[in-house]
DNA sequence: GTCTATACCCCGATAGAC
DNA sequence: GTCTATCGGGGTATAGAC
């Protein structure tokens, strides 16, 4: 009986995260202050920081279940031993992570880097995090150009959602285009040698984006 | 006979954009304050005002010749016939012109994007005017993929220079990668076909980095 | 448990004295 | 050319009303 009149602590956080990331994406993350998310939701500032400990923390809340899979897909590659098909794997994991939390969240992330650099609620920031995926698909012995396609190849998502913006395509075509693209700079499958017995189902690994 | 004991004009704000740009890379936009920077001097906050406007015109004044490059750069394409050849010669003189600025000032401005974003001395902002750069070579007749492709090929720059983070290369490696798979995301080069008689003698346009 | 009122200190920026 | 003083507004903390 919390639903009727009378708002609940949920709704309002709920408004809150909603109001935030909107106005967040429109005009940056500094240009936003308490006060004018406060006003929108017709509260005070004060207010923000029953539900929330901090401005930041409102991002994190934002990015909470994205970190946590970023998280899955760092601890699943440390697992993996290191071999010719893991790049690809690595790859389309991404791109399917990335499609699944959105576009938009992704947009937001790239154009805020520096707020989610700052981040530190387990291992260190969200980009450090990701410089741990570049380094695990990154073969040390080969020379540097070589290794410099393979991180490229996983930073071409990115990449791709950056570069289509003003072009005339739906989100899933350049998520397709960027997967792709990121295969292709990885070169041709690696033929499952010998050993490793990996490579078989690539993508679809649990969320089914 | 102003550079001896006494401290010029001249001198003070140069040491104002070395503390600034220090600052800035080290520990981003936002968290370096006025106060911080004037303190390093030794002088007070309405001093540096005295020196810029305000704090983006530190910034402006830091990016001054390289923003002047990039103009110059968009206005020479915007002189251009649209054809098969002009994204190569874009991304030639792209290349050129990031390794000429210096990687540091290029890495500073995609990890504060946000801030070059909203600067506008002339036409809109930084990051609108490279759109103009990536418009320019985009054929809007072809399909999204090879689209992307074009436009992910200027992007490559930055992308060696994010990429190559963590890796032992020196800067003119990175640099020559990204120019390699530039070239290599924009197919083999266009032959000069039949009118168009502009492909001569590609990068070397002024001034020779 | 949910929110308001109020106060704190730092920030960027300006005006005016020296 | 540099300082002091001051302004409005930012994020943050807390006391207390309901």
């Amino acid at each position: 009986m919390t639903g009727a009149g009378r708002r609940s602590g949920q709704d309002t956080k709920a408004r809150i995260q909603e109001v935030a990331l909107t106005l967040f994406t429109e005009q940056g993350y500094e240009a936003t202050s308490m006060r004018e998310i406060a006003e929108r939701l017709h509260i005070t500032k004060a207010a923000l920081y029953y539900h929330f400990k901090n401005k930041e923390d409102i991002v994190v809340s934002l990015f909470g279940r994205q970190m946590a899979a970023v998280d899955d897909l760092i601890d699943w590659v440390a697992d993996q031993p290191p071999g010719p098909g893991l790049p690809r794997e690595v790859v389309e994991r991404w791109v399917a992570l990335s499609s699944e939390l959105g576009v938009r969240l992704f947009r937001f992330a790239m154009a805020n880097q520096h707020v989610l650099r700052e981040l530190k609620p387990r291992r260190e920031g969200a980009f450090e995090r990701f410089q741990v995926l570049l380094d695990a698909i990154t073969d040390p012995d080969a020379p540097v150009a070589e290794q410099l396609r393979t991180r490229v190849a996983l930073l071409s998502v990115q990449m791709c959602l950056m570069a289509g913006r003003g072009l005339e395509a739906t989100d899933d075509e350049l998520t397709d285009a960027a997967r792709a693209l990121a295969l292709e700079l990885l070169g041709p499958p690696a033929r499952p040698a010998a050993g490793t017995g990996a490579g078989a189902g690539a993508a679809g690994t649990g969320t089914g984006a």
